[in-house]
RNA sequence: GCGGUAGUAGCUCAGGUGGUAGAGCAUCAGCUUCCCAAGCUGAGGGUCGCGGGUUCGAAUCCCGUUUACCGCUCCA
């Protein structure tokens, strides 16, 4: 682990030194978890997202894409429950440094004062033997009802402060009811303080015309706002899918770890409309689907597992992640959820439209059911990256750092070399050069030695050097290396676009 | 967000006790070089994260702030 985490650190420095991935607005220190992709980041994030779209919508015939907005009408956030569920009021135990929230701080101990209550009912029980009224009981102790009453008005006063938001009244609640810290003891408590996991900004320019709205923090709702539209326009029968590749924002209270977890980030996800009681096995279908697609991006088996979740999303009635063994462990890269009809049901209660399919096969109408697939595009850039970094020692004792990338997901496809820059090889070279550049983007470079123009290649994950030398001059052959085995075939120049087709897996 | 540690050229790092910065690699130009970071010559690049303070004088002390890392917490 100490290992992976020098390894970590020497990724995050190889990124920014070859020109993959850069701190956002770094001459003025940068922006917390923000990162922007450099000239080879972004082709290997095209690549990777061009990989996806055609696996998912090319391969699939009854799967389309769109391209929703990043700012969407609000009531979206309301239905979708974000607006709830991303407003946490929290306080701190400045003893423990142990976050809470405030509101769940009150309810365990109004959880705690029906335990009471149902403990002294226990007691009478056993005191009263088979004779026990409980009702009566229930209605009548006062110990019983002193508890529940209590419960009750505590009950109450939570939540009409959760109503008018009012932070300093929890505090004061929190404060009055003496709850102490579960760790530390004490009652040391910091202010409330509203985390608002969604980004915020405003719709109009005047004042008094303007709304809040929010920048989406999953794009998975522009498919599902969307999803009348395509089943109108589109042609599609159910099971069909809708996917989009963009990107989404969450203020997280604490983003680290370089590229995995940002603010700003880009998701690939495909919502796949089935009809109900079909969405275990069609979850099953794309559980299969996506794992073997991970595979495929040359990353071996063991660096990924399962991770199924016991706790399930008030939405879901299955949900399963696939997780890759970052440098920092096992983490979730992409989810697999069957979300049933959760979202398109609070879509049209809160939009008062009706998100009907009319299944001809049964002459009904129905909501159906949505099994999702979401993965972070970033997240996998980063898996990509971490599987690929390899520091070799050659056999002459040197070594060099080799970017080990699928051929479709590297940056620059082929550089074309002089061995060196004299006798007409560099022109040579160039010729060459502006005929591959029309199907590949390539490289070209005469600067310093062969041996150091292959390094550089290396550590950008080039997959073939092409190289002119004397030979090439007398009878048009060149050389072609490949990265990994540093291995050279000699072929004829009006070859190297056969040899380079047949052997780059370009998508 | 809390606590700890750190922030010196593109990268990795050196600069006891305060006196305005160095190395290796990298980059650029030229020479040399016929296959895996060779050699030679020359050049550019930092005011020491940012702001303020103490001081005759601060990269070096103090305060604030920002960024990263580690721990805690959070991740619908």
């Amino acid at each position: 682990m100490a290992q992976d985490n020098e390894l970590f650190k020497k990724l995050v420095s190889h990124c920014k030194e070859y020109g993959f991935i850069f701190p956002s607005s770094e001459i003025y220190d940068g922006l917390s978890a923000v990162y922007d992709y450099g000239q080879y980041g972004v082709e290997l994030k095209n690549n990777i997202k061009q990989y996806w779209w055609r696996s998912m919508v090319q391969y699939h015939e009854n799967i389309v894409g769109i391209d929703a907005a990043i700012l969407m009408h609000p009531k979206v956030w309301k239905a979708s429950g974000h607006v709830d569920a991303f407003n946490d009021p929290l306080i701190d135990n400045k003893d423990s440094k142990i976050r809470y929230k405030a509101d769940q701080l009150v309810e365990d101990y109004i959880d705690k004062l029906y335990e009471k209550a149902e403990k002294e009912v226990e007691k009478a029980k056993k005191r009263f033997g088979d004779n026990f009224d409980e009702k009566l009981f229930r209605d009548t102790n006062e110990k019983v009802k002193k508890y529940i009453d209590e419960a009750k008005i505590i009950t109450d006063k939570l939540v009409k402060l959760l109503e008018e938001n009012n932070l300093a009244g929890l505090k004061k609640l929190i404060e009055e009811l003496k709850i102490v810290c579960p760790v530390s003891g004490t009652s040391n408590w910091t202010d409330v303080r509203q985390f608002n996991l969604m980004f915020s900004t405003q719709l109009g320019s005047t004042a008094e015309d303007t709304m809040t709205i929010y920048l989406r923090p999953e794009t998975a709702q522009g498919i599902y706002v969307n999803y009348l539209n395509i089943l109108k326009t589109s042609r599609q029968k159910l099971p069909f899918g809708i996917a989009q590749i963009g990107k989404a924002f969450r203020n997280e209270i604490v983003a680290r770890q370089f590229i995995f977890r940002m603010r700003e980030f880009e998701q690939m996800e495909m919502q796949y409309f089935v009809k109900p009681g079909t969405e275990k096995e069609w979850f099953e279908y794309w559980k299969e689907q996506r794992m073997q697609w991970h595979l495929s991006l040359g990353i071996p088996k063991e660096k990924y597992r399962w991770h199924e979740h016991e706790k399930l999303a008030h939405y879901a009635n299955a949900a399963v992640d696939i997780e890759y063994d970052f440098p920092f462990g096992f983490k979730e890269l992409e989810g697999i959820h069957s979300r049933t009809d959760y979202d398109l049901k609070r879509h049209q209660e809160f939009s008062g439209k009706k998100m009907l399919y009319f299944d001809p096969d049964i002459q009904d109408s129905y909501i159906p059911y949505v099994v999702e697939t979401s993965i972070g595009l970033d997240r996998t850039i980063l898996s990509v990256l971490s599987n690929g970094y390899t520091e070799e020692t050659l056999s002459d004792g040197s070594t060099r750092v080799v970017l080990k990338i699928p051929d479709f997901l590297a940056p620059i496809k082929v550089a074309i070399l002089p061995l060196v820059k004299k006798d007409g090889m560099n022109d040579y070279a160039l010729n060459i050069f502006n005929d591959l550049k029309k199907y590949y983007l390539c490289q070209y470079d005469e600067k310093d030695s062969i041996g150091r123009r292959y390094r550089r290649q290396d550590a950008i994950g080039t997959p073939y050097c092409v190289t002119v030398d004397g030979q090439t001059l007398e009878d048009n052959t060149v050389t072609i290396r490949e990265r990994d085995s540093m291995l050279q075939d000699r072929i004829p120049v009006d070859n190297i676009r056969k040899y380079l087709h047949d052997k780059l897996n370009v998508i």
